[in-house]
DNA sequence: GACAACGAAA
DNA sequence: AGGCCTTCGTTGTC
């Protein structure tokens, strides 16, 4: 026992982690590749270790012993003996059953025969596995492959999903010789680390690379698939990204535009390079209707398929993808966490995690801008303390979230920031309003034409413009310009995944010296907002960012 | 055939 | 639990 040391290790594979402690911040960074962090109050913050989070370290890369030594060295009270015993049985899980061919046919093949004689105990496999061969390897029909993976991960049994991919159409994607500059364009060192991670054939052809906002993963996905020279289908989240990608790959490789297509509600062109959105793959007229788009999968031979923002993928494109296994995949994400919990069907049927880049990593490269975190508490106005007290649970929310003593902390914060371009970014259109009138500064929401969106952007580009203030847009459009103070008045629930993303629009390096921005937010003091404020800041907590707390006093 | 306006879906 | 944004596909207009 030693009680100078940082870790409390309980026997429910939960970690408690001291913030004070010295070596915080190193065991901070260790901890997230293989724990998911629950709680994060200001002196301890609570981790747990789940199977699916060793899965992924494991996949990853990272060794047992690393997980084990690190809780031993830094244990106050030593590592309960069940705990190695669990994490040890987990974690070796992953790779017992593997999948592969033999000649054309497909097999699940275990060196244990204890665990195979588990699984095929299961009711619910026993229509999958009955062509037993010999005591170590089941033939399993290539249309179960997906299904199959995605069943035995949900009982506990990762497979390790080593079986041959088909080629798909062949394409030669060249990288452009750029004629106009002497820099040839290149690769930086960690995206040249993810795109081998994702190719290294002996581990699997597919999984997923989970990078930081403005990481560059456009870059690395083009990487990936000029590796594989095969025809690919790109899907992400709207048609801003769909334009965005076919862009950057005009741009850095020698593919011409006859030969990139737009899959979407305008354009139906497929091409060898073939871009969709999530939203026309699961676009039905009425509610009874069919997928039909989702025969876009089985249109052309892809050989490789790249979700982009994995986390968003919604529940029909994994049936789909639970058919189409023996398509590579790439999943590009900032984070694993889907907010509906459906991370263990991105693990077994997009693939396992292959390379994570932490944000405060990149920080320290200087990629991303230095930011500092500052939540602040504002009591509720007497207006609204009265509303607030008054109303029903379900509108408690809202009107925190809409506490106008904000505004003044508003103004504070500008006269603290005069010369910075600022965003203000919430979540009720009414409140944005107010605000955009008290600040005279323009607001962008959902039926702002784009064309004056980008009028907007471009001023505020240019620094003509040093204040805007921006709705749940901001959540969507890949166009909006950096800047170096994030305001945050509203926000929906917990949502940790727009925390993330609010926070990346202060990440692009600064040109002004000392490469730092500020991201605030203002929280109504003891109200139910501060509790959503906290499951919010989860995951950005997580890769390293701390929220200092102040509260708000009312200037006299 | 282009494009604005609208309702439905998620 | 609720609010907001986006996108699709259809209809109406020239």
């Amino acid at each position: 026992m030693d009680p100078s040391k940082p870790l409390i290790i309980q026997s429910d594979l939960s970690i408690l982690l001291e913030t004070h402690h010295p070596e915080f911040e190193m065991l901070q960074g260790k901890l997230a590749r293989f724990a998911d962090l629950v709680k994060s109050p200001e002196h301890l913050h609570t981790y747990r270790i789940t199977p699916l989070s060793l899965w992924n370290a494991a996949a990853a890369g990272m060794a047992l012993e690393d997980m084990t030594s690190c809780l031993q060295q830094h244990a106050k009270f030593g590592v309960p003996p069940a705990v190695l015993t669990l994490i040890r049985k987990y974690t070796k899980r992953y790779g017992i059953l593997r999948m592969l061919h033999v000649g054309n046919e497909l097999f699940l093949v275990s060196d244990d025969t204890v665990v195979f004689k588990e699984i095929s105990a299961y009711d619910s496999l026993s229509k999958y596995l009955s062509d037993t061969r010999g005591e170590r390897a089941i033939a399993i029909s290539p249309s179960h492959r997906g299904i199959l993976k995605q069943e035995l991960t949900k009982l506990g049994y990762p497979v390790e999903d080593l079986a041959a991919y088909r080629s798909g159409e062949f394409l030669d994607i060249p990288w452009r010789d750029d004629d106009t500059t002497d820099e040839p364009f290149q690769l930086r060192e960690y995206q040249k680390q993810a795109v081998d991670a994702f190719g290294r054939v002996d581990h699997g052809g597919s999984g997923v690379l989970v990078l930081p906002c403005g990481a560059g993963k456009t870059v690395i996905g083009i990487a990936a698939m000029a590796k594989a020279s095969c025809a690919t289908l790109i899907l992400t989240s709207n048609v801003t990204s769909v334009k965005q990608w076919k862009r950057e790959i005009l741009s850095k490789t020698g593919l011409t535009s006859d030969q990139v297509g737009e899959y979407s509600g305008t354009s139906k062109d497929i091409k060898p390079i073939t871009i969709a959105t999530y939203q026309i793959l699961t676009h039905r007229a009425k509610k009874e209707d069919e997928f039909s788009h989702l025969r876009l999968f089985s249109e052309r031979e892809w050989g490789l398929i790249i979700y982009d923002e994995v986390h968003l993928l919604p529940a029909p494109v994994f049936r789909a993808t639970a058919d189409i296994q023996a398509t590579r995949r790439l999943g590009l994400t900032a984070t694993l966490i889907r907010e509906d919990g459906l991370e263990s069907d991105v693990f077994s049927l997009v693939g396992p995690k292959k390379y994570d880049m932490a944000w405060k990593q990149l920080e320290t490269m200087g990629w991303l801008a230095k930011v500092t975190c500052q939540e602040v508490r504002v009591p509720l106005s007497l207006q609204d303390r009265d509303m607030y007290s008054a109303s029903e649970a379900r509108h408690q929310f809202r009107i925190a979230g809409e506490n106008v003593a904000k505004l003044e902390v508003i103004d504070y914060l500008l006269r603290q920031h005069p010369d910075e371009p600022t965003l203000i970014i919430g979540q009720y259109i009414d409140q944005l309003e107010q605000i955009s009138a008290h600040t005279g500064a323009p607001m962008i929401c959902g039926n702002v034409p784009h064309e004056h969106r980008e009028e907007l952007y471009e001023l505020f580009k240019k620094g003509l413009l040093p204040l805007l203030i921006v709705s749940k847009v901001a959540n969507f459009a890949v166009d909006l310009p950096d800047a170096a103070i994030a305001i945050q008045v509203s926000g929906s629930y917990g949502s940790r995944q727009e925390e993330a993303q609010r926070l990346g629009r202060i990440l692009r390096p600064k040109r002004n010296g000392d490469n730092t921005a500020v991201f605030y937010s203002l929280v109504s003091s003891d109200t139910k907002e501060q509790d959503f404020a906290m499951k919010r800041q989860l995951f950005l907590v997580e890769q390293g960012y701390q929220y200092e707390i102040t509260s708000w006093q009312q200037e006299v």
